[in-house]
DNA sequence: GCGATCAGTT
DNA sequence: CACAACTGATCGC
């Protein structure tokens, strides 16, 4: 009925090759050391990490994608059963190391599959960014774009990395006496810890495989596993708790950081507020001084910085896009259609509900059908399995609140939730249909 | 031992 | 509160 051409992120059987964008494990779930279900394609330093995170994989499966140039992958139409030639290009996506955006190209269209990002628009890095998408684009128009939808909401607002990363040293600075720890995951934030360093001109404890994978990532002088050389260290962020740091405190006045969360999120619009309240800028002036190291000047300088807890702080450091970022990302590709990755957010609503004006098909905001663009040529079908919502926003509602992924028919009519509860997370399955018109 | 799934955690 | 990313317990094989 319907056979596999490539998987993203993906890792049930059926497709003829597969894809990762990055090895945080929400990412993996499905992913091991046995694998063996057809070539894997990722970025260089991905790959390097591989066998890191499963010891024992079979690396002759792996295959490199060099950033910024179009590879090109020979596959069999599941329709026609002939030749046919996939290209794709990985884009940086500026989430951790290694991550990359997709960007495909064949005889199913243009697809662009942004996996998790960060957008960031006013850096040297981001124009960067921005030339080298427009540059792969060209003169193509991207017809379906699988968005990393984590923040798809005005109400998600937070400032750049680089300014968070400030407010993280501030907070520091102010605690000129203190221990410090920081949680962070297996991967992601080196940027953050490298600011931390330079900036205070200390190294940073790491406990001892991050010390290997800082390593692998060519950091090799400001990171250490020895106690005794700085106040400032980074922990998994699962073994930092509430509980942790009052223990902590009980030897030696420490003050944890928690870069992420989402307690920093704007509240939630009422009404015809403006859509897009500036934080940023009270970001910049806020922080502008310090000096002040009482905790009570330090709590009215903190902007958007919560204290939510007597030892904690949480900072809005985020590896994904906020809402103006993904905006101003959706004005750029243009796409005809859009489709998100994520469904479990409590704030989701399907892109389409923000973004379809900004899209080239221009669909009514309320009829997100997806018949028009199915019907492309007349003869070619894109079936697509993903977690993304589809139908209106009441039926997106109800797939989230059960936790399910959608599946899309050759008439991209929701038809079937049966299989969902076996399915992954986040993903997408880009398959072609067997045509029939 | 391995993979999948669930229930937690910040 | 809430998310992404992760750990650990449990189950079937």
């Amino acid at each position: 009925m319907e056979k596999g051409l490539i998987s993203v992120d993906r890792w049930t059987e059926g497709s003829q090759v597969y894809f990762l964008t990055h090895l945080h494990s929400d990412h993996t779930r499905g992913l091991s050391s046995s694998w063996d279900r057809g070539l894997l394609f990722c970025s260089r330093l991905t790959a390097k990490l591989f066998p890191f995170k499963f010891p024992g994989l079979d690396l002759s499966l792996l295959r490199i994608l060099d950033v910024g140039s179009w590879h090109s992958i020979s596959l069999i139409s599941p329709s026609s059963g002939e030749k046919t030639v996939v290209q794709v290009m990985a884009i940086d996506a500026h989430h951790c190391p290694g991550s990359v955006m997709l960007l495909f190209r064949g005889e199913f269209g243009c697809l662009l599959y942004t996996g998790d990002f960060r957008w960031e628009t006013s850096s040297e890095k981001a124009n960067i960014g921005r030339t080298t998408l427009l540059k792969a684009l060209k003169d193509d128009v991207v017809d379906i774009l699988y968005l990393d939808n984590t923040y798809c909401n005005p109400s998600y607002s937070f400032p750049s990395r680089d300014i968070a990363a400030q407010q993280v040293v501030d907070i520091i600075i102010s605690h000129p006496d203190h221990d410090i720890i920081i949680g962070i995951d297996s991967l992601g934030k080196e940027e953050l810890l490298y600011h931390i360093s330079h900036k205070l001109n200390i190294k940073i404890w790491v406990w001892p495989e991050r010390l290997q994978t800082m390593h692998l990532l060519g950091f090799h002088d400001i990171f250490t596993t020895k106690t005794t050389v700085t106040r400032v260290r980074a922990v998994p962020r699962y073994s930092f708790s509430i509980d942790t740091l009052e223990r902590l405190n009980t030897i030696h006045s420490t003050v944890g950081i928690m870069p992420s969360g989402l307690p920093w999120v704007a509240k939630p619009l009422k009404g015809n507020e403006n859509l897009f309240p500036s934080l940023i800028t009270s970001y910049k002036s806020k922080w502008s001084t310090n000096g002040g190291t009482r905790t009570d000047k330090l709590k009215e300088n903190l902007g958007s910085v919560d204290k939510f807890h007597k030892h904690i702080y949480s900072v809005p450091y985020s590896d994904h896009s906020c809402f103006m970022e993904i905006q101003e990302f959706i004005n750029l590709v243009q796409p005809t259609n859009i489709r998100g990755i994520v469904n479990s957010s409590s704030c989701y609503v399907d892109p389409l509900y923000y973004f379809g004006r900004l899209c080239r098909a221009n669909q009514p905001s309320l009829g997100l059908n997806y018949k028009q663009e199915k019907r492309v040529e007349g003869k070619r079908l894109i079936a697509v399995q993903t977690k993304s919502n589809v139908g209106s926003g009441k039926s997106s509602e109800a797939n989230r609140k059960q936790g399910r992924t959608a599946e899309l028919d050759i008439s991209g009519v929701q038809v079937s939730k049966v299989n969902a509860l076996r399915q992954v997370r986040r993903g997408a399955k880009i398959a072609q249909n067997e045509s029939s018109d």
